[in-house]
DNA sequence: CGATGCGTTGATCGGTATCAAGGGGGGTGG
DNA sequence: CCACCCCCCTTGATACCGATCAACGCATCG
């Protein structure tokens, strides 16, 4: 699933993509609502507000559980903001494969190769470039031998150190 | 105050600024830090982390409300991500006095002028520009007559339809 | 087999960064 | 009280990264 909001004149930025087990819409009770988009088929399990709301209220640990998630997604949404505000397109596509690979890696999915469920068009709204730029960038780390692209729809992680590297300080 | 982190080269994002009364540290649970550092005078509150997990157990309504404010600002948090993202300089800058207005007449605080107590460099750091081209985006303002300038630490906003307009949607 | 959607690659453009110079205000020391 | 300095800001000239425009390949599907 893609997070999302989009401009009226079409410009879309998307906040982040949930993997298996990852919760979604703590922020809709925030004036502004997200879209949400499935990238692939996906099972859902979803709380009606009142009945969640209460649930909480009898349930301290999960509350607090609530804040910590909460915590952890602002951190996230940090590291992204530097992600559009400071870093290069190729540290911006480094970062996001790098960080797709260790959440992939957390929750015990398949990361060699690395899916990639999104399309090209959703990793540009990802990264605030565009289409054209992430193609050249993933050829880039192809003739870099960084990755190794398996279709368009995986990569393999051929040097996940250098990887890193470009991830914070490219040339 | 400021909320940023800045990457080993020095390069720095600010990803927010907070007005009197608003409440900082939440994310400070979690993995990586933030740095905060002080616009103006500052009067702080500081809460214990043993002591204020404690108060919020026996009070879930806290709880809640934390949630609530955790809520707000992811939703903050992405409308930064839209702009770091996906607008245009002149969009950013728009954006970011529009906001700063608005949150400060909803703390009844001064917007005509509005006190801007951060340096270019820092409205740089949170725009994603330079401070030059922050500069520009001033002159252009002014030029258009949408904002006039009070020194450089206030602006009175002379046409805040426009503003607004120009928040999201250039030309 | 043509149409359609997605991805790649090449050529060129343009917005913002970078490099450079100078102005102004406020604090400090003579 | 004044001269100097330092910091911040502005403005101009130029460079460059990523956007835009364009063409094509390839797979899927009707």
């Amino acid at each position: 699933m893609s997070i999302s909001r989009t401009l009226p004149d079409g410009r879309r930025q998307i906040f982040g993509f949930l993997l298996a087990g990852d919760f979604a819409g703590l922020e809709a009770g925030a004036v502004y609502g997200f879209d949400a988009e499935a990238l692939t088929d996906v099972r859902a399990c979803r709380f009606e507000r009142p009945a969640f709301e209460a649930f909480i209220r009898d349930n301290v640990d999960v509350a607090l559980r609530l804040v910590h998630v909460a915590s952890n997604e602002r951190s996230q949404a940090a590291r992204h903001e530097m992600l559009l505000g400071r870093k290069t397109a190729l540290e911006r596509i480094a970062t996001f494969l790098a960080d797709l690979r260790e959440r992939s890696g957390e929750r015990h999915l398949r990361t060699h190769p690395l899916s990639l469920p999104m399309t090209r068009a959703e990793i540009a709204d990802y990264t605030g470039l565009t289409i054209e730029t992430v193609s050249r960038v993933f050829g880039r780390l192809r003739d870099d031998k960084v990755v190794e692209m398996v279709g368009t729809g995986a990569v393999r992680i051929l040097d996940p150190a250098l990887l890193a590297v470009f991830a914070e300080s490219s040339t």
